[in-house]
Order: structure tokens, then C-alpha cells, then sequence
DNA sequence: CGTGAATAATTAGCCGCCTAACTAACCGCC
DNA sequence: GGCGGTTAGTTAGGCGGCTAATTATTCACG
């Protein structure tokens, strides 16, 4: 969303009237928005050339994970809290990678609430044969940057995004305490 | 996607097995999606405590735009051409805001293709309700990052999003190429 | 023990985005 | 002046994310 951003000097005029306008905040987010959503767009695109999506690809990486070794098969849940998304999303990537033969479900012996996925040989090659490209895409991306740029990139972002954790929390338990407070839900 | 990135040190090991893995790349690249797609979760967060999406919202606030004089109508095309979506995403989008009586649509005059998307008052409205609340949500989510850090943080995001719409444009160059070489579709 | 709370995975249904196909209208050109 | 290509908007269908509800299992405690 937003292709073309306001200028500064728009936001700034904007801040008069605004008193809750604070411009390089503004400025530094909407362009943080921008190139994280371009980025992702650029992301989707190059997978879709290899007939997979970025989070099918996500839990392949975390299956592979220990390039060598042995590839510990993993619950959905430990993918989801990994990955970053619910059990539910997992669901539904682990089906699609299943009917593709990329990954195998099997009950865990111990607990039989659980599952186990393994990563199946077919699984390894797809990742084995996407792997340099993709590597190669997130060089070319970031091509444009120094190492010195890249580092302090880094930093910053860090920065931005410990503080929407940090954000993601308040709201959790801002909510649970409403929880509590209110009567029924 | 990925909430826990592979550490620097990581990446390095991998780059023995992989001439193509560039460390500092990988790492900055994964740094900006995972920043991104944080930022934004924390977007719809907020804008789902108002009953809204962010793209209603982005929609209600390229009609408003001229903050005062005459807030334009504008055509679908406009709208997706500003919002960097497609024209489809538009008529969904203006759908669910003309249901809710944000928005209005009527024919345009001259050409009896187009449509003209206005603000209503109640449209109006929402958006000086939901404004003041969304100014302060981004102050807070950049808060930890000094004027000077932001003006740097926006340079090096305006490199990355410039390589990535140059990406974007060799791709469908490419794409345009192959369209003319091969014989039908 | 057995019962209720917690946990694992799934299902169902919503939403926003996409592409592709379709309809309607406009325009340029012979 | 009609016909083909272009453009506007919509529709249909797919996908991946979400929440909430469902089912099955485990665990803790009286």
C-alpha cells in the first residue's frame, strides 16, 4: 500500500495543524512500510518463478535448519512460535507441502496431541535447487548498500522493530487485563 | 514471516557452503522483511481497534489528501495507481467503504467508463476521529530512533526501495520479451 | 482415581491481495 | 463510419494470513 509517499515538506506543513504530526517520525515509518512491503513483492515474485510462496518456503528452511546433521522433524506448533505465525497458518502451509510431497506428517510416538514433519528427500532438492538463486536475489537487493550501510541498517531496524515487540506485548496484556475486568466475553 | 533470524555468525558459516550467500546482504535483507512485516501487524492492530484495514484507510486518505479546499473525487485508476495495488483490490476495497457510507461512487460525466469515488461527511469523519490516535502510533513505533538516525534510516531504505522498482521494472521487461518471443499465450 | 484446566492440531469463515477473464465504452485510422 | 485496439471497472477464483470454535489428549490436583 502507498506507492508514492507525501514529501516532507508536506508533512512538516501537515504538523501545524496536526499537533500529534511528528514528520521524521512519520517520514522514517511510511518509508519503513514502503520498503518492507517492496522487498516482500520483490520476495513473492522470485519464489513464485520456483512454484512456492514464501511462507512454503519458510518451513521448508526451518525443517532444513541443521544443513547437515540430522534435519529434526518438528511440531507445527515449534514452526508456528519459529516462523512467527499462528498453528492455524502452519495448517494450512504443512497441507500444501504435504500434497506436494515436500514434507511428511507423522504422529509423535510420545504425545499423540502432537505431530512430527519431516523434510522428505523431494523437500531437501527443491530447497537445495532454490537456495543459491534466492541467496543471489537478496544480494542483488541489497547491492545498493555499502557493508558500513548494511550494518547500520541493520542496527536501526533492530531498533524499530524490538520496539513494535515491545508495542505487541502492551497490547497483549492490555487486552488480557480487559479479559479480567470485563464480566463475559 | 521468521520472527527469530539466523545470527550473523550463522550466516558466515553458511557462506562457506554457499558461494552465493552474501552475510551482510542476507542479514540487512532479513532485518527490513522482518521490520516491515512487524511495523505493519502493529498497523492493522491499531487500525483494527477502529473498525478500519489499512487499505480503507490509505483509500480514505487519498480522498481526503487536499486537507481543506476540495477534496477531489477520484477514479479507481487514480486510486490503485496511488496506492500501488491493482484496480481490482480498488473496487473491493471501495465496496466495503461504500457499504459502510464512507465513500460514494458515481458516474463520471464526460466518459461513461470511469467512476468518481468521493469522501462523504461520514467518511470525513472517521478519518479526523482515526487520525490524531495514527500520528501517535507512528511517533511511538519510531520514538527510539533519534532525528538524525531517522534521516539515515529513510536514506538507506529510499536505496533499497529504488533497487527494488528497478527490479520490478527488469521483470517485466523480461516478461514483456518473452511474450513477444513465444508464439500464443 | 476422575474431573477440569491446559495444550495440540485442525476446521470454518473472514479479509486483502493477486491474476485472468469479462463487459462496456472510447478512440484512431483506413 | 465502422472496426480493432485500448482503457475502465468489475467479477471470479486462488492464496496466505488471521480469529474463534472444535476435537483429542495430557496433566495436575483434590
Amino acid at each position: 500500500m502507498l506507492k508514492d509517499l507525501p514529501r516532507y515538506e508536506c508533512l512538516l506543513e501537515a504538523s501545524r495543524r496536526y499537533p500529534d504530526l511528528d514528520p521524521t517520525a512519520c517520514e522514517a515509518y511510511l518509508n519503513l512500510l514502503r520498503a518492507g512491503d517492496e522487498a516482500e513483492r520483490r520476495r513473492e515474485g522470485f519464489f513464485s518463478e520456483h512454484d512456492i510462496t514464501p511462507g512454503r518456503f519458510t518451513v521448508l528452511m526451518l525443517l532444513y535448519d541443521k544443513m547437515e546433521g540430522k534435519p529434526l522433524p518438528q511440531t507445527p506448533a515449534d514452526l508456528a512460535e519459529r516462523a512467527g505465525v499462528t498453528r492455524a497458518t502452519i495448517t494450512g502451509l504443512v497441507d500444501a507441502l504435504e500434497r506436494d510431497g515436500l514434507v511428511t506428517r507423522e504422529p509423535d510416538s510420545g504425545d499423540r496431541r502432537m505431530m512430527l514433519v519431516h523434510l522428505t528427500p523431494k523437500g531437501r532438492e527443491m530447497l537445495e535447487r532454490v537456495l543459491p538463486g534466492h541467496f543471489r536475489h537478496m544480494a542483488e537487493l541489497m547491492e545498493p548498500l555499502s557493508h558500513q550501510e548494511r550494518k547500520t541498517l541493520v542496527r536501526l531496524l533492530n531498533k524499530v522493530a524490538g520496539r513494535a515487540d515491545l508495542m505487541a506485548e502492551e497490547a497483549r496484556s492490555h487486552a488480557a487485563a480487559a479479559r479480567v475486568a470485563l464480566p463475559g466475553h
